[in-house]
DNA sequence: TATGAATGAGCTTTCATTCAT
DNA sequence: CATGAATGAAAGCTCATTCAT
């Protein structure tokens, strides 16, 4: 039972504000009582203390204390630490499906066109590491909260279309063979690129090496690049 | 902060018993078996509910409740949560080991044997979804667990050296081309079996389609071996 | 510690309006009636949930949203949640008040008379639950709030006058036997009928009775008089 | 979700020990750990806190700090502050059932043995204010707690019987007038004498008479007696 | 070896209330 | 007259862990 009813913020319908996070100008020189900016305040800093400590070792303190704000104000606005979590996973989904919408390859060759597209989730994955973090949090809980998601739709990735779209020209062009699935295709460049990240401490360990090194970076990269143009190349001459 | 007086079983050397979980053949009287047994049953209950619950949300007595022994015995074997904790994450790599030790590839061709390796990799994720649970988690913890685990040195995937040994053979019969790095590789392997297990719910969720079914699983172990191969043979003629 | 500056409605002397609480016919523009509606609002809503959820029990905010208004108005009007509970305690005892002046019994021989009153009581019970409500509440409380109340002269219950006039004239015309104290009958009258309501839900789950039943109810009525006279009329052949 | 799970005191099927609330007696001079004294010694506090606060203002660490024990055993005793309160209140109740018990009415000739009873019925509520002050509670709560009691069967009134007995034996005699419902004089009595405490607070402000000091209370037993008697003797010559 | 009793710290959440507009 | 934003205090409850037998 939340405490605030009718009217608390984390009742009112989603308004659509466009896929990004950054928040709106600043019409007048607000400090206190700015709705908008109290609440992009915690839900960064949730952003940061989830992906850290995961979810249930996050303290509401932790976050109240990052955002500097009354930890009431996070149940005012996200009404639990469920709330929290979920408008936190849902923020990671919501930059990924930028950056993803980002890339123009329409200009390039089929085969720079994958590569950049493989680079691209390389990228990702090292600019917002939350999102590694958060995915396999999720993973842990079984996608339960993603499931809960209203805003669901929104999180069909884009390139799954782009790639679909590549591979044609690809294979009008005889450069790529055929019988190949969008959607398989987009989980095999995902998986080369984010088990390398969500394992790093683990890869670490064991093999006694620094895998977020530049040179290791690029490495990875190449290698990645090098693996699924071989793939789609195959017996192609 | 001793917990126990004289010598609690979790403070005893650990005495190698290989890396079978499996409890030895009884050699003396009943009395001796129960300690063995018990801690066994904690194990393997803690292995499931770290595994279902995560760390945090595995309360001991969920643990003992699973593995009906008194919530006292998990200290008295294993010192504290974490003790438990790090214990069941041993088991797991050690099973890891043991799976990966049990491939015999040396009588296969090249190709044959690579394939043979990418297909253990999934059989192992599959037929231990705590593996990948245990990674998961670990990972969200930086591996902290896993750094301090005194049997670190065990835990040596003996599948590098192996696919060092085949890569070379290939290389030498003109199969596969040169330059390449056996753990590179091996983390390609794992990345592409690994991250389609891990994420598999969230995937799941987004693209609405069962990764689990066995027919979505072959394809998987196909692509992947076609992936590696391709990469590998790549401009061998 | 003044939570309003200026004067502010539950700050101003209390005008006397009669013990109604219907509101006064308009009188003057729009503006003014919508701050007696409101206040009204606002305390009918607090009579049902005090009734209902008791006084710790019932969150400002169940009041606010059941009268459909902000908040902050609560405060604005009666002060605070002590100050509401106030004003609801006294509207019920304005409530009592105006059904027993409303009696009219000196046409009545006294047993009738008497028959009546038992009658009003019981009926009062009936038509104001809350009023039951409030009075097993104040109990609990000592009386505390009921003390301080400012309108306490208000509450003499004039049944008590009533009853003296009435036992008088039994007394003279041989009905009633002497040494009654108005004050003892009264309290014996409500006793009769105020536990019946005030504990039916423990009665009717210990005995499996349903009390409020129309035969029920009819029942005791019939009985409470029945009592009461015989009381009065005993030894007087 | 409580805590302690499986054999957690609070979960161990109810062992019927008589309605008796005293302690049994120290087999040895046990101190600590005495699993019984401590369970003994929060019911006690909380009756006496639940009594004088109500439920929700009843806070757990009143009644720990009462009891002299760790807030953590109330939940370990009682589950809940809920659980807590229903068995509360059902030790009022077996005082009750107690106390009742306890007359013996067979010797005494009816009038006697209804006076005895009417008697009993104060002195029960004299002696124990916590009963009318539970009553008033739970009725409060619609009887929501005592409803879901699982020895709501061991609350069964045994004063009605006898009265019942009384009554046959009062009317043989040619005494009693007939057709008089046992448990509605039971209610009459009880509604006589309840009333007289539970709302002695409001009473007493509203008309300035102290209800309890020793006159009024004699008073008011007589009357009672008075009362009841004129009711079952009417019209017996 | 095994177990029931006991503990202290800490976490999420709720609520009445006030600030600022 | 009305309202959204903000706050501090506290309450119930849970958990890992230790004591004492």
């Amino acid at each position: 039972m939340p405490s605030d009813r009718k009217t608390a913020p984390h009742r009112m319908r989603l308004q659509r504000r466009g896929p990004s996070l950054r928040k709106p100008p600043a019409r007048r020189a607000v400090r206190k009582r700015d709705a908008d900016a109290t609440r992009a305040k915690i839900l960064e800093a949730a952003l940061a203390e989830f992906a850290a400590q995961g979810l249930p070792d996050t303290r509401i303190e932790d976050v109240a204390d990052r955002a500097r704000v009354n930890r009431r104000m996070i149940y005012y606005y996200f009404g639990s630490k469920e709330g929290l979590y979920l408008a936190a996973l849902e923020a990671v989904y919501l930059e990924l499906i930028e950056v993803e919408s980002e890339i123009d390859v329409e200009q390039m060759d089929p085969v720079e066109a994958i590569a950049a597209m493989v680079d691209l989730k390389i990228d990702h994955y090292q600019t917002y590491p939350r999102f590694v973090a958060f995915l396999n949090m999720e993973n842990l809980y079984g996608a339960r909260h993603l499931r809960k998601s209203k805003r669901l739709a929104e999180f069909k990735t884009p390139l799954t279309q782009i790639i679909g779209r590549v591979l044609e020209r690809g294979q009008r062009q005889g450069i790529f063979r055929k019988g190949i699935d969008p959607v398989d295709l987009y989980i095999s460049i995902c998986a080369l690129g984010f088990m390398y990240f969500s394992n790093r401490h683990t890869l670490g360990v064991i093999f006694g090496r620094d895998l977020m090194s530049p040179e290791a970076l690029d490495q990875r990269k190449e290698t990645n690049v090098d693996i699924i143009i071989s793939y789609l190349t195959r017996g192609m001459g």
